[in-house]
RNA sequence: GUGGCCUUAGUGUAGUGGCAACACAACAGUUUGUGGUACUGUUAUCACGGGUUCGAAUCCCGUAGGCCACCCCA
């Protein structure tokens, strides 16, 4: 017996490069849940702020949902889901965004009959086949809220207001919102045709991305960051200023409500975002501590139609919880630990050991939690595990006590000891503990 | 998908072709059943696989992973 447990340490022990986490994809630790624990603590006291309820979705859907929902051409459909094909020759994605699984489930409950608007938040983890790099992973959490069947632009402010919130909530510095909107289907192929005008007798002049851009996105001729093109981009014409009647009124309305809250925006002219799903608002959110975006979404009102579901308005918004960890961790916040053991129980010889079982199962059904250290046999050893936690009391159990029937109570801040019953030992803890 | 840098004990690091080192952590011990401090000891196929060399952590090639810049985004 001795020997299987040393030999399976020393395996242990060992660095096994047998197998690593897949690329991209990491453990977490209990290190790690303080701060994530945090953010979710902070995530779900928000949600209940604004009414928005839990909802959890498969991690895979199939994968044409995604494909109709965010776009064949979109980079997150096109280029970085994990297609997963199974034995009946279904073909399933691990889903690389939370909003078209939310949705399927919002049409395919009934609830979009009822439940008017649908306000939902999600913790969950989103894959995506990418080139890995800090704050990028393959795997990796989002929290989100989704408002659905709702038009109203005071919901385009609720969402961001409510992902403000949480970021200020946690002490983020620097927080900034930017904004656009990117018009409807009635306003955006004319603004589309004015942007092509625009580039299209400069196609010599703008770097090879931007000329394959013009036929295949026109939207993102906005964001490159080539030298060349920034004289074209400043000059370029801007999404606003082609907004139909209703498209302007809307966002006008949303910075109206923005305003309201003193939520800091500015409205990017370049922000587009790569989801062919959506419509008039656009946002994404930054803070100085964090070099990418922290969080994003925007309005999607064609979503429900291109997955076959009823004409339905709704709005949604997505942060990156590793992102936001990372940011806490950095600033090394203090986030006090709780050692909620204040009790620990030696034992010394088998005898005491199958006693001390059973005493900390006692513990156990009186509500108080007793730590032990079943791995060390020694005295001190045990006793320095307890220092470690930081007890305040060790319960002490040998042969010589076993046999009397009482186990010494030793107060670790004082150093007094007193023998106890073992049948009192429960209650005379807990009026110590208080 | 493209290009660059990196990988040595659990962690953080030294070591530029000749005995793998230091700090912290962990574990064990410093005479019998009493913690914190101190002291001693233990803990590495130098990411993996090949090559060059009398000799490789060190030089070369490949692979994997990490990081960075594109791309894109959370």
């Amino acid at each position: 017996m001795d020997k299987k447990i040393k030999a399976t340490k020393k395996t242990a022990s060992k660095k096994s490069n047998a197998f690593q986490s897949p690329k991209g994809m990491h453990d977490i630790f209990p290190a790690d849940f303080v701060y994530i624990d945090k953010i979710e603590k902070e995530f779900k006291k928000i949600s209940a702020a604004y009414g928005f309820e839990r909802i959890e979705t498969p991690v895979m859907e199939n994968i044409h949902l995604f494909e109709r929902g965010a776009g064949i051409a979109s980079e997150v459909v096109s280029k970085q889901m994990f297609i997963v094909k199974t034995k009946s020759e279904d073909v399933l994605a691990l889903r690389p965004e939370m909003t078209p699984g939310v949705m399927r489930a919002y049409l395919q409950s009934g609830a979009s009959r009822s439940q008017i608007p649908g306000k939902y938040f999600y913790i969950s983890p989103i894959f995506r086949y990418e080139q890995p790099q800090a704050g990028r992973f393959r795997q990796f959490n989002q929290a989100g809220f989704e408002i659905l069947h709702s038009d109203d632009p005071a919901y385009d402010a609720q969402v961001i207001l409510a992902c403000y919130k949480m970021l200020e909530e946690l002490k983020i510095k620097g927080i900034l919102v930017k904004i656009n909107s990117i018009g409807c289907k009635n306003c955006r192929p004319g603004y589309i045709k004015k942007l092509k005008d625009f580039y299209k007798n400069k196609t010599g002049k703008i770097c090879r991305d931007c000329s394959r851009r013009l036929s295949e996105n026109p939207l993102r001729l906005l964001d490159c960051k080539e030298e060349k093109c920034q004289p074209f981009k400043a000059s370029a014409p801007q999404s606003v200023d082609y907004l139909c009647g209703s498209c302007k009124h809307h966002f006008k309305s949303v910075l109206e409500f923005l305003n309201e809250v003193t939520v800091p925006y500015i409205i990017d002219s370049s922000l587009v975002r790569g989801l062919d799903y959506y419509s008039k608002t656009v946002f994404e959110l930054f803070a100085e501590e964090f070099a990418g975006a922290l969080g994003g979404g925007g309005r999607y009102d064609y979503l429900s139609e291109a997955i076959g579901g009823p004409r339905m308005a709704a709005v949604g918004a997505a942060m990156g919880v590793e992102r936001i960890a990372s940011i806490l961790k950095e600033k090394n916040i203090n986030i006090p630990v709780k050692n909620h053991f204040k009790v620990f129980l030696i034992y010394m010889g088998d005898e005491a050991k199958k006693k001390a079982f059973k005493i900390i199962s006692d513990f156990y059904d009186a509500g108080v939690a007793v730590k032990e250290s079943f791995s060390k046999e020694s005295l001190k050893g045990q006793l320095r595990m307890a220092d470690k936690e930081k007890v305040e009391y060790v319960l002490i159990l040998g042969q010589r006590e076993v046999f009397e029937d009482v186990i010494i109570l030793r107060n670790m801040i004082t150093g007094n000891q007193e023998n106890i019953p073992i049948k009192k030992i429960v209650d005379e803890v807990k009026r110590r503990i208080k």
